[in-house]
DNA sequence: TATAATAACTAATGTCATTAGTTTTGTAAA
DNA sequence: TTTACAAAACTAATGACATTAGTTATTATA
């Protein structure tokens, strides 16, 4: 062997968020982690937990990430429109980051407290879009939900081709957002 | 050992179907569903081509029961009702039967032609519910993906922990499918 | 009763993740 | 410059899996 490389962890992070996007998260080992830094598998515990771990890092970094693409969205943007485009980001990283999406949307531990904050300022940045809304709490929180849900959902079943006719689906999300923003403003 | 048991394929999916629903699909393995069945994790090739035609085989009763499940709520009813129902069946589906939901939403290879059909009859049930909504064909796929994303989403982030706030859950699933069923009357 | 099909078995292989213990390397202190 | 220590790599070993090949036993049928 050569010079080590003196690898860190946010190398090893990155590189197993690139083997992701590009196979899938369920084809992420530690096998094919290590190989694709020219390790050994067992080196890898420098810098990682294990498996387990190494996931939920993936799912943090992601939150954080789509997090990050909504803010830069709604930039300049306010109400329906800011919404929209929040709802746009989510997909489009979803789309541009499948294996860090997936890392997100499989995630089984949703009770790790890191998650949980990194979560709850998903929530709160939605929250304060919907602000100007003037809706109670209660309400906002509903909204919230819906709104997650339904971003969550199209990026879900776009992601496993659950989209099957030749239709655009950037004009579905646009439409599903539409409607359901119509659908608030009258009540 | 005794006498042989006789097992088909319908007891085994049936037992990792319940194996699913109480320890989640990850945690599916032969070895489990083979001691499950107190028999040796070879023998289940008798009856099934491997673990990934297992899971295959969840996804598809999965695909099947949950538009069951729909078929059955929307008797008697239609329109804004009739989506309603379904949606909150789709969801109710999720929580009774979390494993086989897991097994629908966890789908890598939505490619896989018997599938391609079940996902297919999904869909042309929902269409059938629109039909009175007098829509374009092209409208009434674009709200078929709407819907599907909602309920899905939902399920989705409600089967994860995603909703942490104690707020009644049931009530923001009715919501976010009032609002825009409210939204689609209203162009 | 004999035979064929089937359901079970044992044995073996290869891929993983993980742990323990060891060697090497870079850096910082003496 | 040398020494010492921490960190990053390594080898070896274990145990859980899925899967295949080949074998035995049981059920059903001819």
């Amino acid at each position: 062997m050569a010079t080590r490389q003196g690898l860190d962890a946010e190398t090893v992070l990155q590189a197993a968020i690139d083997l992701a996007d590009q196979q899938g998260i369920e084809q992420l080992s530690l096998a094919a982690l290590a190989t694709k830094l020219t390790i050994k598998t067992p080196s890898l515990y420098n810098h990682i937990k294990g498996l387990p771990d190494l996931r939920k890092q993936l799912s943090k970094r992601g939150l954080l990430l789509v997090k990050e693409a909504m803010v830069e969205a709604v930039i300049g943007k306010a109400e329906d429109e800011a919404l929209l485009a929040a709802g746009m980001a989510y997909v489009d990283f979803a789309r541009k980051q499948p294996g860090l999406y997936e890392a997100i949307s499989a995630l089984p531990d949703y009770e790790d407290p890191e998650l949980k904050e990194v979560g709850a300022g998903v929530v709160s940045f939605l929250l304060r879009i919907l602000a100007p809304y003037g809706l109670s709490e209660e309400d906002a929180l509903h909204v919230v939900r819906g709104f997650r849900s339904m971003v969550h959902g199209f990026a879900s079943l776009e992601h496993r081709n659950g989209f099957r006719m030749g239709l655009d689906r950037d004009e579905s999300l646009r439409r599903l957002l539409q409607t359901y923003l119509r659908g608030l403003r009258v009540r």
